[in-house]
DNA sequence: ACGCTAATGTACGAACCAGTACGTTAGCTA
DNA sequence: TAGCTAACGTACTGGTTCGTACATTAGCGT
């Protein structure tokens, strides 16, 4: 994310160290979402840097807390986005249909962030807990959420009673699979869902479901 | 899966290629599954069974073929189970609710077997694709759901002209999403999704939004 | 302009780890 | 029961990889 290529010195700075602190998390991010935590190595990082091994070490002190750095960063560029969310001058049923999509193509143009949270997660989210950045920062897609869907639950628009978390789950979930198992679904079933031909397809549809879900009517009650 | 602990040599057998075999194969899966491809260790392996690191290339051939016939096996686990569902006498909006809610279950109940997709995914699924077992087996599920829609279209029940393989990806999204997803799930948003106390919470949802989606009114059309 | 420190580079070590060379034996078969 | 081969074990190696000791310099502050 955000890997512009600069000029190799801005201000003729021979020695920057926000840019080689930068440019480490460029690399590091793209190595290990290429190749998992283990399978990421340290030298390729620097190899691909303008810097060095060293300094790597020098400014995260090892491959765990690179990677948690990386993590950190990742995560702070979605909830940045999440806070540009502007759905909430719309009524609740394009509201949510909006967010959904938005969300379904956020994950498709950022496979990286989702390669690296099912890396951490094979990890048991071990360097968020490990992270007291990421144990504090909330979700403004969750907010968002709850405040469209007590409004429209209080209109009367949506029927079902979920919880702003599980509505976040279900979004989620389906945008997530659908890049993160892209390939292992595309080799069985011959249909590659992250395909951007098919984004559209995918938008409606989702969009579709969830909104069939918070609108139908009541069986009981 | 299936780590029944067998009597050291049954039927008096010091030596005995299948059972020998089958260990490697169990503790491969639960290694793996741990640590990752690149995070699991050969040795590691060996050291957990009741053989040898020799043993795993004298039946495997190396650590790329393992993971390949682990992933083989998992895979046919989960195929087996399709093929024993059961769920064509039921009417369509139940039949497709059943479905839902067994895979569900059955996601919760396989937790390597996902940890296992995701992996694969990490790595392109290169593996697969160098499996001429992987690529030639379809999926019993799969086929289940053409038969359910095509009967619910038929009839008028399912207004939503979705596709099978759509279909099984909204229903796997979320199934899959709640057992992968766990560790960061939990620890960025406190809730456990794939804590067993939750299941029922969560078949109800699952079932109610598909079933939903599909028999929704059309807006157009 | 001078010196002090943050920033950087080089070269190396020690552990680890996939894979193998070589030797041995269980147990089926004739 | 002899012998043959599939099954198994030990001990090692060569390359890889994280991490660091040591040396150097850019450039800011005064």
């Amino acid at each position: 994310m955000t890997s512009v290529e600069e000029p190799l010195h801005p201000g003729g700075k021979l020695r920057d160290a926000a840019r080689t602190r930068a440019e480490i998390l460029d690399v590091a991010t793209q190595e290990f979402a290429r190749a998992g935590y283990d399978g990421a190595r340290v030298d390729e990082i620097a190899a691909r840097t303008r810097t060095t091994k060293r300094m790597i070490y020098y400014y995260f002190g090892g491959k765990q807390q690179l990677f948690t750095a990386v993590l950190e960063r990742a995560y702070g560029v979605i909830r940045e986005a999440e806070q540009r969310l502007d759905v909430e001058h719309l009524d609740p049923v394009a509201a949510i249909r909006r967010l959904a999509e938005l969300t379904l193509d956020h994950h498709e143009q950022h496979p990286d962030f989702i390669r690296l949270v099912s890396i951490e997660n094979i990890h048991g989210a071990e360097h968020i807990a490990a992270s007291e950045k990421l144990a504090r920062i909330g979700s403004p897609a969750l907010d968002v959420i709850r405040r469209i869907l007590t409004a429209g639950q209080e209109s009367g628009l949506f029927t079902a009673d979920v919880d702003a978390v599980d509505l976040h789950a279900v979004i989620s979930s389906f945008c997530f699979f659908r890049v993160a198992n892209r390939h292992t679904f595309g080799a069985l079933f011959g249909r590659d869902l992250a395909d951007p031909g098919r984004r559209e397809h995918y938008r409606t549809m989702l969009g579709d479901m969830v909104i069939a879900y918070l609108t139908a009517e009541r069986a009981d009650d």
